[in-house]
DNA sequence: TTGAAAGCGCTAACAA
DNA sequence: TTGTTAGCGCTTTCAA
């Protein structure tokens, strides 16, 4: 199994040359002669030589690799991930940028604590240059282990105060915003909002976004139920809402997922949506097309904000960009039928 | 940007022995004083080592990582791959299995001409010891680039004659067969198939195989749509075969998100499943379980094929086992209430 | 059981 | 413009 291929020293020999020269040939240094660059050329081709990753990385402290990570904090991140375009999106956007800047990059999986530090490992040991993060939960560990093994890195989101990172964030409130002057705008006037924890600040924006505009249009009663992101979550609070504030016509969730998990309620319940309440989701993930009646939504710019996190981090390597530095993005009301 | 950490020689210094020692304790190699062994440990802690994954690989020639490669002709993957339960499935065997035997797993994408050759000079490098590769369509011609370039590596789903390589595989025609014979011992007789492009091996085995049990049947005229896998052509296959075969009455698709997307049609048309027509998957993703009704599908042991990829190819970079060895899995009909 | 020393294959100063 | 040379940090004989 040791596959031993030739090395630059048999490219030199080959070619009459030095393993200097060859070296600047293959990383195409200037200063070489055109005609011995042919030459080495010609030597790499007939010995089939291709460079050992391992004997480079160790003297420039550089593998040209970048790792795009999904982390979870318990369940299996796999089913999660393979089964929502989101992150499709999120892939597509970093890897059209790093393939541009001939940036390899490998994507990992951290699911359990064990996974998380073996990506720390992996990272700490230099197999990668650095880490684009995407956390599932706010709660994720993940991020902060990253910054005190002080790998670079950047995150999509937020992240808490206390962890000192790079990131892109979608402007949330704004979105949550949007959400509450359509539904105003169609004429709901008896809003109710399904929020989700406080520890996701993305979360807390979307629903002081949408309580803010809400109060600009003269809407101010409107009762608030938090879920946790999840569809059946999402049913759950719209049970209670329904059951506590009859006259509702509009609602607001904080993801697409609960927004789904409530359409499914009121439609065992006989409630007509949009006719009776009007539903508006959050992100236009999967769910929003796929949920009955398919939901109006605000969609965020994952591609651009996957590519931007990308660049953040390649600017960051080359020592041009701060450790630190972050970027905002603007949603996208999508309507759809759900209001 | 030169993150340099400690290195053998510092561990070794505040230790007080020599650099073969620390390293000795740090593989876990025996013949090490335990008293010795103690204080190495606590200098390694003390100075906050990590080892030097390009210094280490250097020498043993081995980065204890595998490659998990996705690779299409021409589409762009991560928007499929990011959307079939399927691969989600793939993975969660494949990093299962790895994760136990201390194999880091990277996952790879490889889209395009450009992305393709990048995947091979990764590999090549030695930036992973071998590949796992998975490929949506047959005419990829990365299986046999890596051969060419003499890459250890293990394919899901058999390869075409002249790439000579490991690869596990299921028995599709004997899945599609199962299908077929449900679907005819529920007393449907006016057939139809959503297949897919023929491109795909594992879709052609299945048409034939399904073709050729319902004529076992005495089922002879069965039409044929084709959709790409997603949901969406699976919709828009079924309202073709509606239109031009009105008296269906089972479908058997060759996945299970072209079932999913009929059923959405079916039910959207007021056809009932599986009352009017009764409707069979493949795979037994997520998607099975998520569709209205539930699929009737055929199963796909995805994790543990994914499993035993990533075993044969251990064992071949290991030396036990030899380069081509291939394992064969056998598909179970689950039956559910579509059909 | 431990240490000394020889590389692994490459890049990058420095000389020529 | 080219060659010489000194490492990068680690593992692994070989002696002791």
């Amino acid at each position: 199994m040791t596959r031993r291929g030739p090395t630059l020293e048999d490219v030199a020999r080959v070619a009459g040359v030095s393993r200097a020269t060859v070296s600047r040939v293959v990383n195409g240094v200037r200063n070489v002669d055109p005609h011995i660059q042919e030459t080495v050329r010609r030597a790499i081709t007939h010995t089939g030589y291709t460079p050992n990753q391992a004997a480079r990385s160790l003297v420039t402290r550089r593998t040209g690799t970048v790792a795009l990570v999904f982390s979870a904090d318990g369940d299996p991140v796999a089913a999660r991930v393979f089964a929502d375009p989101f992150f499709g999106r999120v892939v597509d956007g970093a890897l059209r940028f790093l393939h541009e800047r001939a940036v390899q990059p490998v994507m990992l999986v951290a699911d359990s604590a064990q996974a998380r530090t073996r990506v720390v490992d992996y990272l700490s040991r230099g197999a990668a240059d650095g880490a684009l993060v995407v956390p599932l939960d706010a709660a994720d560990p993940l991020p902060g282990m990253l910054v005190t093994a002080g790998i670079p890195m950047v995150l999509f989101g937020r992240p808490p105060a206390e962890v000192r990172t790079g990131f892109v964030d979608l402007d949330n409130a704004a979105g949550a915003r949007m959400a509450a002057a359509h539904l105003s705008a169609r004429g709901r006037r008896r809003l109710a909002v399904i929020a989700a924890p406080d520890s996701a600040p993305a979360a807390r924006e979307r629903l002081n976004g949408f309580l803010e505009a809400s109060a600009l249009a003269g809407i101010e009663e409107v009762p608030v139920v938090s879920g946790r992101f999840t569809a059946d979550s999402g049913r759950r609070a719209m049970a209670r809402l329904l059951r506590e504030h009859p006259g509702l016509d509009g609602v607001f969730a904080a993801n697409d997922l609960m927004a789904l998990g409530a359409c499914q309620y009121l439609r065992e319940r006989g409630v007509s949506v949009p006719g009776d309440i009007a539903v508006v989701g959050f992100d236009d993930s999967s769910a929003a097309t796929e949920c009955g009646p398919p939901l109006t939504t605000v969609r965020q710019p994952v591609e651009h904000m996957a590519a931007a996190m990308a660049r953040l981090l390649v600017e960051q390597l080359q020592g041009v960009g701060a450790t630190c530095s972050s970027e905002m993005f603007e949603p996208l009301l999508v309507v759809r039928e759900s209001a």
